[in-house]
RNA sequence: GGAGAGGUGGCAGAGUGGUAAUGCAGCAGCCUGCUAAGCUGUCAUCCUUCGGGAUGCCCGGGUUCGAAUCCCGGUCUCUCCGCCA
């Protein structure tokens, strides 16, 4: 959420950066909420001093009730009850006034970054850098779900049955390669300083909102609704949430976090061909990175996470390339992302398996996360998150990239963590 | 699921109807020479004409001239019992 601060003291540069986006309307809900902000400033002011008027009565009749003059503080009493009036009325218009602004702010996504250009869609995603080189496999390459059945490591028709289609069930050293790349990515995750983190699969609303998924993205969450808690789509919203309501130290930050979690999604809406296989499940793991900054290091720390995600894509040995996404494409609460896609070489497309955003303030403000900066004042932090990695598609991208006439090959990095090299 | 206790600033911790003590930490300044101490100010949020004003004691209502304090509802935490991996 944006501060509305911010936006009072630049409109222009949240006008244009809203445009990038193509964010409909962006004029008219600015200027409405500069009005209501206004209406509200002036409410409350009226309001303080209606308040301020019957404190002072207050304490008058106090003091004559004390000093024994019952029939004084009896006059002064009948005074009181029209500034309650009042002070209702203006109660009611301020919380009005301020609900319709906050329902307003809910309603903007965040500045892109100045380095985001304009676009409507991923079609207008920059590609920034490629790296890694795409085997010939010939036009007998198989896709990963055929794989899958080939070598009976991933059972997709088991899953249906059990819960439904996108729960797939792994088996095998299918099984045993997932658990492989989980503790290889938490490896390296800890290994560059990330602190490991296991948290609550099962969020209540207020954590939906910290990080920006509530209200907008209510129908892509699974909702229990006997407890109302919401399963996570990702581990940023528990991970992140860990800092909800806190004013750190300037001395503890960064802080630098990362955990293993499933993620759950109904991707409503979603169908077709590419949907097939683990290309987009319900529930699928990964493993996240979260960073809170200070405000000045927060790029930086951006740059290190995509450099962080590199290293991890190099070891694999896998054909990747990153996007710094167009405005239309980046999500509501980032100002800047970074895109990872992998080359599925048998689909003969790019699948996406990292976005790494920093939020600047804009998820700190709903979270109420600040920290004491160095002049001793409460200061919104800035926080970043990125995937290190998501599972399935590393897998379907491992599956047909490392196939071969006898079988598919184990990574090499990934063989120690397996306890095999081969899947055949 | 049943019973009880509790939720006060960054932290600790008073306050039971008259308008949020105190300590520690942080920040600024002053002072002092001895392993850092002392003193002063500041130290939640909003508004402001920069004089101040308002709000804030888990959340939402209510009673009252006045509520952290009393009443009702909710929520969370802790303890005990029950159930159980």
């Amino acid at each position: 959420m944006l501060q509305v601060q911010f936006i009072r003291d630049n409109k222009d540069v949240v006008l244009a950066g809203l445009a990038k986006r193509n964010f409909a309307d962006a004029e008219t809900i600015i200027n409405d909420v500069l009005q209501l902000d206004e209406t509200r400033r002036s409410t409350q002011v009226s309001l303080d001093n209606v308040l301020a008027d019957s404190n002072k009565l207050s304490k008058e009749i106090g003091s004559l009730f004390k000093s024994g003059e019952v029939q004084k503080a009896n006059l002064l009493k009948e005074k009181t009850s029209q500034l309650k009036e009042s002070g209702k009325e203006l109660t009611e218009q301020l919380n009005n006034v301020t609900a319709k602004l906050q329902d307003l702010l809910y309603q903007i996504p965040n500045v892109p970054h100045a380095s985001v250009v304009a676009g409507t869609n991923e079609e207008d995603n920059e590609e920034i850098f490629r790296e890694g080189t795409v085997p010939d496999l010939g036009d007998k390459a198989l896709p990963h779900w055929e794989l899958a059945k080939k070598y009976d490591i991933i059972d997709f028709d088991l899953g249906a049955k059990i819960s439904g289609a996108g729960f797939p069930v792994y088996k095998g050293k299918g099984a045993r390669l997932q658990r492989a790349l989980i503790n290889y990515f938490l490896d390296k995750n800890t290994g560059a300083g990330y602190n490991e983190v296991q948290v609550p699969h099962l969020v209540n609303e207020a954590s939906g909102f910290g990080t920006g998924q509530l209200p907008d993205k209510e129908g892509q969450m699974y909702h229990v609704t006997a407890d109302d808690l919401y399963l996570i789509p990702t581990a940023e919203v528990p991970i992140t949430n860990l800092y909800r309501g806190s004013l750190v130290k300037e001395a503890d930050l960064p802080i630098t976090l990362t955990g293993y979690t499933p993620c759950f999604r109904r991707e409503a809406g979603s169908y077709g061909a590419h949907v097939r296989g683990l290309n987009r499940l319900h529930q699928f793991d990964k493993v996240e990175i979260v960073r809170v900054e200070k405000p000045e290091n927060s790029y930086e720390a951006l740059n290190g996470m995509v450099e962080h995600i590199k290293g991890i894509l190099r070891e694999l040995k896998l054909p990747y390339r990153i996007l710094r996404l167009c405005g239309g494409d980046t999500g509501f609460t980032a100002a800047l992302t970074f895109d990872f896609e992998l080359y599925s070489t048998a689909q003969e497309r790019w699948l996406e398996i990292s976005s790494a955003s920093n939020f600047e303030t804009f998820q700190a403000n709903r979270l109420k996360l600040r920290y004491k900066n160095s002049e001793g004042k409460n200061q919104l932090a800035h926080t970043l998150n990125g995937s290190s990695l998501a599972l399935p598609r590393v897998l379907a991208a491992i599956l047909e990239n490392y196939q071969t006439a006898d079988g598919i090959k184990i990574p090499e990095v990934l063989v120690p963590y397996c306890g095999f090299d081969m899947i055949n």
